[in-house]
DNA sequence: GTAGGGTTAG
């Protein structure tokens, strides 16, 4: 009978048994109990389980370690740390495993930090347990999750002092966690070491290589383990998509995505995520929602948010509007959700528009998410929410913080209160501000470390503009250095306010267009209605340049597309360019017909393509490295010299190009605008240079120009 | 004839 009800084919059936069996008079021994567990585990039956451990205790079997390991684990898959916990406390002892379920409920259970602590706990004497190779793995997990290297350094070194560092989920573990914690050559190193790689070891170091913004390397070692043998699953794929979508690869994320079925594996809702992702960044909006509505897996609001992300990056707004429509009808729209939004209506200047979803919002008492920092040090990690009151050194925290707002401030620091996009009162936002979480975490970091330590900052949302200012000048100030992470997030590089390490290389916007405009209006006739305007120099009369103007510098995607509105929260600011604005209204002059002193259009190219890169280039550095390209490279001259005049007459396509790459050494894009009576003209002129915006690179493609063979070249 | 139960990688 026992044999009967435990090792029966449904977890209903199993426990029917058994309660049948308790109204016969029959007692139950430990191990069918435990079955009968595990089934309630299995189907989630919390009355079940409670019934049980009723039973347990009656039947006298409560000095059953292992029995009360497996109620514990119960509890924990119902998300019941308390009574997990109950169950723990009341073991008469308690080994490795109880410790690992205890450490892995509080892991599921949103409690990382009480679970790191416990590998502290349970080797205190009083209790004696050694963790071993399950509890590493466990923990690693957790310092993945916080982002807490040092205590995951401190785990590998554990690890290898007790002689399990071969193995293969150990290794794949610290793999994971070094790269969560952006940490990469650590992960490559580890993953170098080992021995024999499974698919799960490429895929963690697949995945590492992708999030920290090596997405070719990613896509590479993804071919390398075919080579050797090894089938990718379906992570393998989540991996791979997600470097695609980093590094803007469109047609290879398309082939790769279309490959999965030749490894027998159906796309899920990640994978769908991915392509969502990779076309929706790379301005294919229309082609991403279709990919969402048509796919076999009902839609998520995690993948709808993705796509409203794009929208936000392309300022469509119509488009977002049915996003958010759908994330209603899921009912799962959060805070994030409508701030998306209004960025969105921010980006087009859609002010009203911004106006009635702050309304929304406050109707609807809807908080945004709380900012969260954490820090970690001495291995121990340190949270702290805005106006953080918890810490039990708050006094000396927001002392330390007093003072180094003083100090900041002396150096030249501003508090930037455009990130705010709550509607408060300008006194309240400084001090909204001020008390920002990540500076918290900062002046903590400050406080407890020695000069010259690193100060890690982890965060749950993208870092606000001013607390990102705020951390620069303190590095700079306290001779230390700061870096912002956002370990829980697979953000590409260039959305994360990083500083420390230049965030462009190799995340698929390695290259700059500079784009060196040409303008020309034509009415129907094909008349010259105005061309570039500029100011001459030393003089304010406003007057037609006889010299190419700069259109912009464009941050760009290697396959030609290009993100644009990437940073709402940083707007232009003229001030930051009052040294250079001589040189950028003769060289930077407005591209329409006059009007303004150009401010309108340096202000448009900041907002649309400067905020992309802002992470290398500031916004002085921005005009500035457009400014240093157009005298390097002199177009105007460089034709003239090869013989082509601004004369109204007829040049080949192939002569303009060819006289341009024999002086730069590299061949540029030729775009033409069309008259009325159909003729070519030319119309502007596309330079490549490199991340750092100075080295003249070869173009990865070229705009299509609609030049004929034969372009006009009017005059200035 | 009397086994059989707990934690675990990307």
């Amino acid at each position: 009978m026992i044999r009967a009800y435990s090792q029966s084919s449904s977890p209903e059936k199993g426990f029917h048994f058994y309660s049948q069996m308790r109204d016969k008079g029959f007692r139950p021994d430990p191990i069918s109990s435990s079955f009968v567990l595990k089934s309630c585990t299995r189907i989630s039956s919390l009355v079940g389980g409670r019934q049980i451990h009723g039973r347990i205790l009656r039947d006298g079997f409560q000095s059953d370690c292992q029995l009360l390991t497996t109620l514990m684990g119960f509890y924990a898959s119902c998300d019941n740390g308390t009574d997990a916990r109950k169950v723990f406390d009341e073991m008469p002892q308690r080994d490795t495993v109880a410790w690992n379920v205890l450490i892995s409920c509080y892991a599921r259970n949103g409690r990382t930090r009480d679970a790191l602590s416990l590998f502290d706990v349970m080797q205190n004497p009083e209790y004696g347990s050694e963790p071993g190779d399950v509890t590493c793995l466990l923990l690693l997990q957790a310092c993945a999750h916080l982002g807490a290297l040092e205590f995951g350094e401190r785990i590998h070194k554990y690890i290898n002092d007790h002689g399990y560092g071969d193995g293969l989920k150990l290794c794949n573990s610290l793999i994971a966690m070094y790269s969560r914690c952006g940490c990469l050559d650590k992960a490559f190193e580890v993953f170098q070491g080992m021995p024999n790689k499974n698919v799960v070891s490429w895929s963690a170091m697949i995945s590492g290589l992708a999030m920290n913004g090596h997405g070719r390397n990613a896509i590479e070692a993804f071919i390398e383990m075919q080579k050797m043998g090894i089938s990718p699953d379906d992570q393998t794929f989540t991996g791979v998509l997600s470097a695609c979508s980093h590094v803007g690869l469109v047609d290879e994320g398309m082939r790769i995505f279309e490959s999965m079925r030749e490894f027998g594996i159906s796309p899920n809702i990640h994978h769908y995520g991915c392509m969502v992702d990779l076309l929706g960044r790379s301005g294919l909006l229309d082609q991403a929602y279709q990919l969402i509505t048509s796919m076999g897996v009902k839609p998520d609001s995690t993948i709808w948010r993705t796509l409203l992300g794009a929208c936000r990056i392309h300022g469509h707004v119509s488009l977002a509007e049915r996003v958010v429509g759908h994330l209603i009808e899921l009912k799962a729209q959060e805070a994030g959700d409508y701030v998306l939004l209004l960025n969105i209506y921010a980006s087009v200047s859609d002010w009203e528009k911004v106006a009635n979803v702050r309304r929304l919002m406050k109707e609807k008492g809807i908080q945004t998410t709380p900012g969260c920092s954490t820090t970690e040090i001495n291995g121990e990690v340190h949270e702290f929410v805005v106006d953080d009151d918890a810490h039990p050194r708050k006094k000396e925290i927001y002392e330390m913080l007093d003072e180094i707002e003083k100090q900041v401030k002396l150096a030249g620091y501003v508090a930037d209160m455009s990130a705010e996009l709550h509607d408060l009162g300008a006194q309240e936002k400084g001090s909204a501000l001020t008390y920002h979480s990540e500076k918290l975490a900062i002046a903590f970091g400050v406080l407890a470390t020695p000069p010259n330590t690193k100060i890690r900052v982890a965060k749950n949302l993208r870092t606000c503009v001013d607390c990102h200012n705020f951390a620069k000048v303190v590095s700079s100030v306290y001779n230390r250095e700061l870096e912002e992470f956002k370990p829980r997030d697979l953000l590409p590089k260039w959305e994360q306010l990083g500083f420390g390490t230049n965030d462009f290389k190799d995340n698929g916007l390695s290259p700059y267009w500079f784009l060196m405009g040409f303008k020309f209006l034509s009415d129907e006739s094909g008349t010259l209605l105005c061309g570039m305007v500029s100011y001459n120099e030393g003089s304010d009369k406003r007057k037609p340049a006889a010299n190419f103007g700069i259109h912009g510098l464009w941050p760009n995607y290697n396959d030609g597309s290009y993100p644009s509105n990437c940073d709402p929260d940083s707007p232009f600011d003229p001030s930051t360019i009052s040294g250079l604005k001589r040189q950028m209204q003769s060289n930077w002059p407005t591209l329409a017909c006059p009007s303004g002193d150009g401010t309108k259009f340096w202000e448009h190219e900041w907002e649309k393509h400067g905020t992309c890169s802002e992470s290398v280039l500031d916004q002085e550095g921005y005009f500035e490295a457009a400014l240093n390209l157009k005298k390097q490279v002199d177009l105007l001259s460089i034709l003239q010299k090869a013989g082509i005049q601004p004369d109204g007459r007829f040049y080949s396509l192939t002569s303009i190009t060819k006289a341009i790459r024999d002086a730069t050494g590299y061949t540029p894009g030729i775009e033409c605008n069309v008259d009325a009576s159909g003729n070519s003209q030319l119309y502007q002129i596309y330079i490549c240079v490199d991340t750092d915006g100075t080295n003249l690179i070869e173009c990865p493609v070229l705009p299509r120009g609609k030049c004929s063979s034969r372009i006009e070249f009017p005059s200035f």
